[in-house]
DNA sequence: TCAAAAGTGTTAGCATTACACCCATGC
DNA sequence: GCATGGGTGTAATGCTAACACTTTTGA
């Protein structure tokens, strides 16, 4: 903060959040993004966000944003300040500084569209997505890179997932975050010895053999929003 | 960023910068704290910082605030922004979002005294603060626990020594950081191994034994700043 | 019986930890 | 010669990475 007075030089340095929203769909890692309807890049797509309220946090800000713009209903599992942007001419309506945030949906979060002030909401390949307005590709990227470190030592993977799920299903969502493939054997050792997984038992019919269902050990508490 | 018009409610939402500026002396981490001299919390401590200028980067506001409080001349070898503070509570005066930065001085560092607006600018060691303004004691553990990891996997340690150093004074500065003493074999090992030390032939007079000299292996492109 | 996907162990290399004594210098 | 701090090696352990075949099911 501050020592000053009150905002002198401030007062013309606006607020806003932005939020890279990811989820999993089909095998791969998506993003949510909104198409400006009006304003600079008009038609363009951009990550979800806006100003920031007078009262508010900065992550009900993010939430409140993602839900008007994208018209997803679901909570996100999990939602993390992760930069702020700040350049000068970042914003060509003028000094807007913005704090970035990631989130992640649940599976099955697919309706969306567009809210408050856009004109459509989509979901995108994360790691290819159209060309995006203002500096949202560089939020996005140190996004993308924020998830992957995530998913090392938080159980962040579990949030993408529903209740139940396969260790195939679990070890796709790991690779779609790494973009990169990974040995299933050493895939299984490693999570099942972190001993956070219980089989619940069931079996899920697919094309093949059927999988062994699991599901989070319940009473752990683990850090979250 | 936005979708919308201009700022609407943004306009009331200061914005300003706090800088945890970090330096070794006589074996322990210290940080650079200023004494307020009007508003909110005058008399107490708190980290150095201020509003952001409308054509300002957020690390330039960083700098200059810290410059005009604390009179320090000497160039921070690291700056980084770690997080971003916005709890509509946090200043008394109303609602100012702050982006908080970590900073590294190098040694030698020692003459401070208050600047623009505060009373007295000293070092206080990190670990052990006294009483802090706003939510600044917060930040100060923020800043701490990003120094340390930082640590771990870039040479952030070297940034406190001078240009030649021996590996005792480098392992001191790890130990300050990380709170605990580590053993010296090990330290040795691990430091040599990476390579990016060269011993310079000279020799540092002392007390017992004197210690080969080091300096940081040339050449090798770091991200800075 | 075939196709499709699930499941299963072992080995080698590497990094991490723990641990105790000798060395060089100044006084 | 003694106090002070600097310097050195090895063994055990745990983690990581590489690697191929068998099992279960539905069609």
């Amino acid at each position: 903060m501050d020592t000053l007075t009150l905002p002198p030089r401030a007062a013309h340095v606006g607020l806003a959040v932005d939020v890279a929203a990811f989820a999993m769909h089909e095998g791969t890692l998506h993003v949510l993004l909104v198409q400006r309807s009006s304003g600079p890049h008009a038609e363009v797509w951009a990550l979800p966000g806006g100003f920031v309220g007078e009262r508010e946090q900065l992550h009900e800000a993010a939430l409140r944003e993602l839900r008007e713009e994208t018209s997803v209903t679901l909570e996100p599992r999990h939602l993390e300040q992760f930069y702020t942007f700040g350049a000068p001419g970042r914003d060509p309506r003028g000094r807007i500084v913005s704090v970035a945030h990631m989130a992640v949906l649940p599976y099955g979060t697919v309706e969306v569209h567009g809210g408050r002030g856009v004109q459509d909401a989509k979901w995108f390949p994360a790691h290819t997505p159209p060309p995006l307005a203002f500096d949202h590709q560089e939020i996005l990227s140190r996004a993308l890179k924020r998830l992957q470190v995530r998913l090392e030592y938080a159980q962040l993977a579990l949030e993408f997932l529903p209740e139940t799920f396969t260790l195939p299903e679990l070890q796709e969502v790991h690779e779609a975050i790494l973009a990169r493939k990974l040995d299933k054997r050493n895939f299984r050792k490693r999570l099942l010895a972190q001993g956070l997984l219980i089989a619940s038992g069931e079996r899920r019919s697919g094309v093949g053999r059927p999988a062994q269902l699991y599901r989070r050990v319940k009473s752990l508490r683990r850090p979250q929003l």
